[in-house]
RNA sequence: ACGGGUGGCCGGAUAGCCGCGCAACGGAAAGUAAAAUCCACUUGUGAGGAAAGUCCGGGCUUCAAGGGAACAAGACACCAGAUAACGUCUGGCUGGGGAAACCCAAGGGAAAGUACCGCAGAAAAUUACCGCCUUUCUAUAUGGAAGGUAAGGUUGAAAAGGCGAGGUAAGAGCUCACCGCAUUCUUGGCAACAAGGAUGGUCCAGGCAAACCCUGUCUGAAGCAAGACCAAGUUAGGACGAAUUUCUUUUGAAAUUUAGUAUCGGAGAGUUCCCACUCCUUCCAGAGGUAGGUCGCGCCGAGCCUGGUUGCAAAACCUGGCCCAGAUGAAUGGCUAUCGUCAUAAAUCUUUGUCGCAAGAUAAAGCAAAUAUGAUACAGAACCCGGCUUAUAGGCUGCCCAUUUUU
RNA sequence: GGUCCCAUCGUCUAGUGGCCUAGGACACCGCCCUCUCACGGCGGGAACACGAGUUCGAACCUCGUUGGGAUCA
């Protein structure tokens, strides 16, 4: 189990929307990267509805949505030390919820694939660097 | 019954599981630059009629800043009332629309001045083309010249009161009746205005002020990212003048200070002036970094609910009760079940009409219970109030008008 | 949350209430020129964000919607 914390800070999803790994589903996307400043034991999630979605209300439920799905996956599936960023999409308020729990999932995995990946050669070509510093 | 007009109200309910914000009570530890902390479970509480647009008006806060005058800029504009105030509301007047209930109107001033009115037309504001009439000339004609006139014609969105009679060379408010218009008087009304009378033919004069403008009334500006405080960090420079001290023959250099009183002067909300008030050695140039926290901020308010009195009404007053969201990447949600509301569909049932001897057929209307499918709007507080505007599935209800039928 | 600004062919723009059925440039389409393309020449289509009001008459004036943009300490 890793503990869950909520991004607020506008630096941060910067951070992760340029560096980070991205998965598109039909009813959400996510934004993933590693960062040092996360606590050990932790995921950070942070949650963004653009104003293309529609007015208030319409970019409140999606984020509620989100959360409540997000409640379910991300406590048992997040990656220690990672910085996730849900972004909402057109149907992401009016689609069915088992859909949406599902595309989660399936993205999550993706996304954490992908991460570890890149932190294997992220390592691979790491090593070697610092020892030429060195 | 059907069709319309207008005002008010509601705008899903219940249960279960998981979850969120805030407040109170309780507990905990920790050490940060400082202040917010963290945990738990219990209790309480948690969006709207428009929370929206930000179109008006206030409260509140800051700009050191109170009063008066002029100018500038902006808003508003029939009358009376309501209100903290308003461009809002209520009642009335006038004009327009409608068969009526009722609805709509930025509805002051065009004899204070300026501008504009394309094309067409003689002429778009001191007009005269075709006409009509009189006089006169000659080449006696479908002619010219001088005058009178504005009835008729054409254009246009708009052409200088309308219509009838008299009158005349032809005409004309030239004269008269009626209507309209202007002035004035009387009556009613707080007033806008209405009704009636008298006088006026110099009745001289179009539209446009949502063109400039004139008149009257109102307005200092900016906005809670206002602003106040706490913490950390950074910077605190240069030139000139004055005074003092030290060094120096002097010029000058260095350091420190730039205090108090009085006068003058200067500065101070768009501009100027006056009164009052405040501040002041002068000038120039920078540097640094941050949205970290607390307050403002929700328990007292132009507050909400109930009842009563006054008033046609908007509202005002009185009695009693209540305390009711407070976030800041921003809480009030996710899922399930049952029900409600509306629409549609087919079948069942009932009533009535028509056809038929009857069985029955067919059309219309209705209601009950159940079935299926679909729909269940607009939309999310961010300092707070009063309005306006715009969006809105569906439902409830008061009053009024017209038509038809029955009693 | 507050305060402002803008909207004209596909794009960039011009436009005193009547000369505007809206002009210009680039782009697009057709024809000509050329062996072909380009350049050049001729011609064509294409727009006043939407809804009301004022006016005899609105792209223009007024009000309200819609959409886009800027800014704040």
């Amino acid at each position: 189990m890793t503990e869950v914390r909520i991004i607020k800070k506008r630096k941060d999803f910067l951070k992760v929307a340029k560096q980070g790994e991205k998965v598109v589903q039909s009813t959400l996307i996510l934004q993933a990267a590693f960062n040092l400043s996360v606590e050990p034991d932790c995921c950070h999630i942070g949650y963004t509805a653009t104003k293309k979605l529609g007015k208030a209300h319409i970019r409140n439920r999606t984020k509620r949505r989100l959360r409540a799905a997000a409640r379910v996956v991300f406590g048992m599936n997040g990656l220690q030390g990672v910085q996730y960023v849900l972004i909402g999409r057109y149907r992401t308020a009016d689609c069915p919820f088992e859909q949406l729990l599902k595309e989660m999932q399936q993205a999550l995995k993706k996304v954490n694939k992908l991460l570890q990946k890149e932190e294997a050669t992220h390592e691979q070509t790491a090593d070697p660097t610092t020892d030429s510093a060195n």
